[in-house]
RNA sequence: GGGCGAUUAGCUCAGUUGGUUAGAGCGCUUCGUUUACACCGAAGAUGUCGGGGGUUCGAGUCCCUCAUCGCCCACCA
């Protein structure tokens, strides 16, 4: 059990020191949750003027501590939130627990059992009393750690699955499926856990494949045992109860022998041999013994054929009084002693290895015996159809799509669905019973039912089971904002819009909801599901106490940051897909956490004897540097917000951590310095209020991934210690600041900044081959130093020279000895220079002592037989008419431009070689 | 038995209407203490995009097929 309790102290936010030279996550994130609560961000107000935005989380289960699994959901799910309440709208993000059914009250049963005690040594009351203070334990312990995760939810609006509101939900929806008749009471074969001593649904069960047998069993006419009947069998202890055998109507071999009867050996017990089209011919022997109590298909064809069902089990998976000899024993034993006897008394013809599935609980592992029972029904046909067409219709829309199939496969198939448990923690079933025989539904608060409605009788006992905890998951989206009455909550927030949450809980929950939903609300409970995939561990395993490779979120955040945790496990995967995760994930995101932190902590140092009001728009970009970078933003935010849209949050955060790292930081900022230390005050004060304004900007599009770190660099970056707490709340916090909107598209910029940005790069290649392949005195005495240049020009030479100091500075040039010329006639080379053709740019390096001919001859003559390849390559492209006919004219003209660059740096190669 | 997904650099993975010479992080090699950051910077190496076939001017991307791994669904005893 991790330290998750103690909680960090809260350092209220107001005037401080400045801001600190190092990043720490623990201080940060102690900052701001709860004066984010305070302010009110995350209670939105019913705003008729605004849209509303609704994600209801899905609720954690109140059994433990949150995993990975959580840490995902709901950094998805708050991402999606604090994005849209930074567009404007009135975002609802509501929290809750769950009571979680049989591992409710499973936990509680072990904690009990080590106390030596079973919950009925306690009794029904007293057990729940228990299972209520866990609860009451655990919830706070969830509370506290998705606060710890940033979820931006609404506490206000918290609900548990066992409150009073959901509760009536439960017992509501219970009475109008009743009355429909689409609830209903019956004798169904259904699965039996002995072990939780409850029934589980087909979604419950996990079916394995085990190596077992298949014995062949001989059962002999009742009136001639000298002929016989041979079936085949995975589990001959069944037999017990076994009350006819079936082969197929066509089966020519055992045609004659339809409605004959066979004595059941060891029980002595006289069943018919029938005929049903379900026998596989080419199974086995193609006769299959009867055991309707045991077996779901048995039961199917038993029914059609009026065959009796026996049950031959207890409630704990023991044989009972109708297994005769065997009665007491454990299955196990029992198939021991049957296999021993019939072998014995030669009616065992034969055993062979077979593999085969076996059907076990989802929740504690044990095989799970069919038994037949009496239980609780939802009719689903009716339901699934409206729930099928609302998503083939598009109300509903699944991503990723390819989950589409997969739910209407499931819902086209889906089987009436068993929802009473044998447990006593739950929603227990509101139905009552007389002493005359009546059964009602109320959906009455239960300690106000007092009387059968029929005769009056107050002599009146309620149902003793309890409901499948997925059924009031399933009222979740609207149980939460109080239906069953028309309440504003619901009237204003419903229906939801996203519901986000894994895979693996397609059929259980989401498909439940949405027929639900319709039904009982008559709308769509959600317009998108999102389903994301698993997180597993490093070598892709599923995580798992047992197998101990489980990595606890609340330990990723003390060592790294909820911020890094947050971006690193969203970076990590694609929607739907599972993902591997290791501690160097959160490692890798919290180093750009801090990249971050500094650059905004430069930025705001460099630029504060400059910079201008914070509410001053921003100006015109004046130099090429802000030029490039304002429109290379404005291309991010709308590729961001494309993104967001599109449910691509993974891929929206890697772009911008790789767009803040690898462009606002590497040259951006490097290439600002320059122009900040410009002896020209209109240029500083232009790049300062650049630099300011799109850092501001950076930040308001990484909040929604992370939301506590750039919350503090924002409050620092707009005057915070001294911030002024006169301002209106809503403009006090980054949270509730506005989403970017795409600026400007620059691309002259953006291509003049390139041929820069290129001409930087070569010349430190150039430098560093230079002097990687130096002689080792030389070496030596080249490290470090600055080198002088020519650039000639062309037409950008404006440009160049205008760009200079940032060239010089960046490629570590001499700024004395750096000369930029239109073009440069041969007598103007140095003798030994290195010449770098760039665009329509040529750079000479005159690299006195580390170049001679020889080498710079080679250089030149790869690069230009690297040139000429690529002419031939482009103008093979463009000879294909079929290319130039087809292709988007876009496409060819970038082609065309492509050789004309390449022809011309191929010129400039040549001459050089030439001269050389 | 059906269905789905995966297969891309040494490792983990992006790559959503088919369009420059296929990307990122980690790892690796070399260099670097330039006043935001060594949790850093610069430069570099590594790919027959699982195999085969097809459609197309053009395929990692679409179609067919095969292989390997994984998952889901299913009443073959």
């Amino acid at each position: 059990m991790t330290d998750t309790q103690s909680r960090p102290e809260i350092i209220p936010p107001g005037p401080q020191e400045g801001m600190a030279k190092a990043y720490n996550p623990q201080a940060v994130e102690a900052r701001w949750y709860d004066w984010w609560e305070q302010q009110g961000y995350f209670t939105p107000e019913r705003d008729p003027s605004k849209t509303p935005y609704t994600i209801i989380m899905p609720p954690p289960n109140v059994t433990g501590d949150l995993h990975m699994g959580h840490a995902l959901t709901n950094a998805v799910e708050d991402i999606l939130i604090r994005w849209k309440r930074m567009n404007g709208y009135s975002t609802l993000y509501l929290p809750g627990e769950d009571h979680a059914g049989i591992s409710g009250q499973n936990v509680v049963e072990k904690e009990l059992a080590r106390e030596g005690k079973s919950r009925h040594d306690l009794g029904r009351e007293a057990f729940l009393e228990r299972t209520w203070e866990w609860m009451d334990l655990y919830r706070p312990r969830i509370r506290h750690q998705l606060r710890r995760l940033g979820a931006s939810c609404d506490w206000t609006r918290e609900c548990f699955t066992m409150d009073p509101g959901p509760a009536r939900a439960v017992r509501s929806v219970f009475k109008h499926l009743y009355d429909k008749g689409l609830i209903y009471k019956g004798e169904r074969i259904v699965n039996w856990c002995p072990r939780c001593a409850t029934t589980l649904s087909d979604l419950e069960v996990e079916n394995e494949e085990e190596q077992g047998n298949l014995w062949t069993i001989r059962y002999p006419l009742a009136d001639n045992p000298e002929e016989g009947i041979t079936v085949a069998t995975t589990r001959p202890e069944t037999m017990l109860g076994d009350t006819g055998v079936a082969v197929h109507p066509d089966d020519k071999r055992w045609q004659h022998l339809i409605g004959k009867m066979v004595m059941l050996p060891i029980m002595n017990r006289p069943i018919p041999i029938i005929a049903d089209s379900a026998v596989d011919l080419d199974f086995g022997t193609g006769a299959v013994k009867m055991t309707p109590g045991h077996d779901p298909l048995d039961f199917e064809i038993g029914s059609r054929h009026k065959l009796p069902i026996i049950n031959i089990l207890n409630l704990d998976g023991t044989l009972n009084e109708n297994a005769g000899p065997y009665a007491g024993q454990t299955v196990e034993q029992a198939r021991k002693g049957v296999v021993g006897q019939l072998t014995r008394e030669g009616y065992l013809l034969g055993i062979e290895p077979h593999t085969h599935s076996v059907p076990h609980c989802e929740r504690c592992g044990t095989t799970v015996e069919p038994i037949v029972s009496d239980q609780w029904f939802v009719k689903m046909g009716p339901l699934a159809e409206p729930a099928i067409d609302a998503v083939r219709n598009g109300l509903v829309s699944i991503v990723p799509e390819r989950f589409t199939k997969v739910y209407f496969h499931w819902m086209e198939n889906i089987r009436d669905w068993p929802i009473s448990r044998q447990l006593w923690w739950g929603h227990r079933i509101p139905v009552w019973y007389c002493e005359n025989g009546h059964r009602f539904c109320s959906s009455a608060e239960p300690s106000s039912v007092t009387n059968c409605p029929e005769c009056n009788s107050t002599n009146i006992r309620q149902d003793d089971d309890v409901l499948d905890t997925w059924f009031s998951s399933g009222l979740w989206p609207f149980s939460t904002l109080g239906w069953p009455d028309e309440t504003p909550d619901l009237e204003y927030f419903y229906p939801t819009d996203v519901m986000e949450t894994g895979y693996d809980i397609l059929f259980f929950w989401v498909a439940r909801m949405i027929f639900q939903g319709i039904e009982n609300t008559g709308e769509v409970p959600f317009h998108t599901v999102y389903l994301h995939g698993l997180v597993r561990d490093d070598r892709g395993k599923k995580m798992s106490k047992s197998v101990g490779n489980v990595i606890d979120p609340l330990i990723m955040v003390d060592k790294f940051g909820s911020d890094a945790l947050r971006l690193a496990i969203m970076t990590n995967a694609s929607p739907g897909n599972d993902q591997k995760f290791s501690e160097q994930r959160a490692e890798q995101a919290a180093h750009f956490a801090n990249k971050l932190w500094n650059a905004t902590r430069y930025v705001i140092t460099a630029t504060d004897a400059d910079a201008p009001d914070a509410d001053a728009p921003m100006p015109e970009p004046r130099s090429l540097a802000d030029r490039w970078i304002t429109s290379r933003h404005s291309r991010i935010v709308a590729q961001t917000t494309q993104m967001l849209e599109d449910f691509q949050l993974g891929e929206a955060g890697k772009l911008l951590q790789d767009y803040v790292w690898s462009e606002f930081c590497d040259w951006y900022i490097e290439a600002s310095k320059t122009a900040l230390k410009s002896d020209d005050p209109e240029q500083r004060t232009a790049t300062a209020a650049i630099a300011r304004g799109l850092i501001d900007e950076i930040l308001r599009l990484l909040h929604p991934f992370m939301p506590f770190l750039t919350e503090e660099l924002w409050q620092h970056l707009h005057g915070w210690p001294s911030r002024d707490d006169a301002l209106p709340a809503n403009e006090q916090s980054l949270m509730m600041a506005a989403w970017p909107t795409p600026g400007k598209i620059d691309a002259d910029a953006e291509r003049d900044f390139g041929l820069v940005m290129e001409i930087i790069r070569q010349i430190r290649n150039a430098r560093a081959e230079a002097v990687r392949d130096a002689p080792e005195n030389i070496k030596k005495e080249m490290t470090g130093r600055r080198i002088e240049a020519t650039i000639a020009g062309g037409t950008s030479t404006p440009m160049l020279k205008q760009e200079a100091d940032i060239v010089a500075r960046l490629a570590r040039l001499d700024t004395a000895k750096l000369t930029i010329e239109p073009t440069i006639t041969h007598a103007q080379r140095p003798e030994r220079a290195v010449t770098l053709v760039i665009g329509e740019a040529e750079v000479i390096l005159p690299l006195a002592g580390l170049v001679d001919l020889d080498s710079e001859r080679k250089r030149l003559q790869s690069e230009a037989d690297a040139t000429e390849a690529e002419i031939e390559r482009t103008n093979a492209l463009l000879s294909n008419e079929g290319f130039v006919a087809r292709a988007p004219a876009q496409i060819v003209d970038r082609e065309r431009a492509k050789v004309a660059t390449a022809q011309e740096k191929l010129t400039k190669l040549r001459e050089r070689l030439q001269a050389l």
